[in-house]
DNA sequence: GTACAAATATACCAAAAAGTTTATTTTAAA
DNA sequence: TTTAAAATAAACTTTTTGGTATATTTGTAC
């Protein structure tokens, strides 16, 4: 069982998600976090040493809640196609997200490119495993006789990644989600191009 | 001719550019313009009310920057399907972006979503603009018979600008240009399924 | 039930960041 | 060429933000 305290660091960090998610780092202030939380200065310093160690273990938080949620939803997939459908499906409303304010992994990724090289490096090691494994799942599609020969893994697994995540950006900002829901249809239809 | 002080502003605003398209709305201090341009505080201030007057300028030069640059290299292709191409290729080498940092348009719209509405607005223009033209464009070549009508001019232009520019943040995090390039192909290439 | 851990309240400090002021110097427009 | 505009230098103010300190209260683990 959680101690106190330990239930007390959970709650800030859960707290400061979607804000770190919706404003980024160099948006959120420690009086956000504090407003937010209704805790005082002196019981938030007592969890974290500064800002940035908060900062970083928020945003590991993230990470870690969303990609874990990715990885529950594709396991449920009952074959390949099944797996990658529920990967897209994933993401289908870009308005309400898991943690509010958008898909972490890709708000990191913008605000970190050229500001916070240590958050670039762990947005990347996700980005290349994340490939890597839809990779494989297509590869896995291919040899089981579940897709043809003619479906590229490496470059549908790109291509999907980026136009679901564009997408989300782009629904978001125009305040629709049926663009993305479009694009998702038009993604699946393609992998029934190359179903067997 | 411009006048000095007409000059002076422009080169505040063009040097101020790559480190709001780098660092963020949020990221940018007064004084990193002061030290990019070597400007003083009095001459900035004389130009500029205030910071939120200096962002938003910023802003507005890199979006029409941006929009001019990728017009003018539309218009550059001699069929719909050269100009669609065209588009593709403007967003080649996702490492040199045009402006420092990445897609101006794409980085205000993730910073923006949740904190600018005023920005927020006038990047959901240039997406429905863009939407539209692109759509537009689509759909005249299936008019004069370069594409067959099993394309879908909305879905395809979304799917094209969605994948493209997820790509570019996918790309500079993970330092390759490579999927990206793949990814054009391989839209390329559908494209190709649908020409006559 | 109490002792210790956790959190509060409050005040304070330091640094960063935004913005102002003014006297002086530079420079380019008329 | 001279005068008005533009820029500098430098000091200063205000506000915001991050962080510290401590005495006191609350609450919970044992």
């Amino acid at each position: 069982m959680l101690t106190k305290a330990e239930k007390t660091k959970q709650f800030i960090l859960e707290t400061a998600m979607p804000l770190y998610n919706e404003k980024g780092i160099s948006g959120v202030h420690i009086d956000d976090v504090l407003a937010a939380t209704k805790l005082t200065k002196g019981c938030l310093y007592g969890h974290f040493e500064n800002k940035e160690d908060l900062s970083e273990q928020v945003i590991d938080l993230s990470l870690k809640l969303i990609s874990d949620k990715i990885r529950l939803a594709v396991s449920k997939g009952k074959s390949v196609k099944g797996k990658i459908f529920a990967f897209m499906d994933f993401y289908k409303n870009p308005i309400q997200t898991q943690i509010p304010g958008g898909c972490p992994i890709f708000n990191n990724a913008v605000e970190s490119d050229d500001n916070y090289p240590l958050v670039k490096q762990k947005i990347a090691k996700i980005f290349r495993a994340g490939q890597e494994e839809l990779t494989a799942l297509l590869q896995e599609g291919i040899d089981n006789g579940e897709f043809t020969s003619k479906l590229e893994p490496a470059v549908f697994a790109f291509k999907m990644v980026a136009a679901i995540e564009g997408g989300i950006v782009m629904c978001r900002v125009m305040d629709t989600a049926k663009p993305l829901q479009s694009l998702i249809k038009s993604l699946k239809s393609e992998i029934d191009q190359y179903s067997t």
